[in-house]
DNA sequence: AAGATAATGACAATCATTCTCGATAATGGT
DNA sequence: ACCATTATCGAGAATGATTGTCATTATCTT
């Protein structure tokens, strides 16, 4: 053990990784991925990327170490319109933010907006709930995607 | 059935009706069902109660009933953080519009934020972006439901 | 080093949703 | 009204993403 381990031991293991959980090969392999990777991809995708680069993880695996992750706050998760979930890394430390995202191409930029927080706060306080949270995520074609493609509705 | 036969539906393609679609008994339960709703619910939980109630629609029709409605822009549509859709009756005539939804009971309220919709675009656009569109929701607990539960979390 | 136990992987299972296709019934024209 | 056309229906099979199972493996603790 070379950690000192100072009286209580406030977290002794590495940020995002929470007690009782173990630092795998696989579990590095999806990170590191995450980290070469822009845009909002699926498991499957991920999956197949880490099989192109020789790495072998099983699709559970995979499944397993990005809800992981998701819960952890390491990575952002958006449902696309056919239900499935896209994951994605986030920048480091920047808590609460959204997504503008191309309908086209995928690429993301990460916004923020404070009085939107509020607003939806303010929303569900003065309707009587409680425990608020919402969702929120832009859509649209980027300038490149737009130059490309004519316009889609007349 | 003594009510008058021709008193809610008319036949020469009432509102809604694109040219080409017929008006059957299912998709009059269906669309019937939902004005006695007021949250959201899961297809499959629509198809429950009208089995209950005595109609008798297969479930793939209710199905294809929901998302012909929701083409239409007849009722609105929200994903469900397990990836499922559900469904609702929105406000006649109100055009785009937002929710506030218990996480709980599904209680449903409609809300309307113009500031929203101003950030939002204006965020696009900031960035480049064009047709820009955007998905909002807010979820929560309900006075009654939070009530009822114990705090979810310490 | 050794034991306790997360984590893995291959595959089965689940679950919402969609597809298939023969049967049925709503519409428009006569 | 009657009929031909064809959208729609229904029941079950099929799909596809995700999750569960469980024997095996690898990591962490002592």
């Amino acid at each position: 053990m070379a950690a000192p381990p100072t009286g209580s031991d406030v977290r002794s293991t590495p940020i995002g990784r929470a007690s009782g959980t173990r630092a795998t090969r696989q579990r590095a392999a999806v990170a590191e991925l995450l980290l070469s990777v822009d845009d909002f991809r699926s498991a499957q995708q991920l999956h197949d990327l880490l099989r192109h680069d020789g790495q072998n993880v099983g699709l559970a695996t995979v499944y397993r170490a990005l809800q992981a992750m998701a819960a952890a706050g390491d990575i952002d998760v958006i449902l696309a319109s056919n239900g499935q979930s896209l994951y994605r890394r986030c920048g480091q430390g920047t808590g609460h933010h959204h997504h503008l995202v191309c309908r086209v191409c995928g690429l993301t930029i990460e916004v923020d907006g404070p009085a939107v927080e509020r607003w939806t706060h303010k929303v569900g306080v003065d309707n009587g709930f409680v425990d608020v949270s919402h969702t929120l995520d832009i859509f649209g074609l980027c300038r490149t995607c737009a130059a490309r493609a004519p316009s889609p509705l007349p």
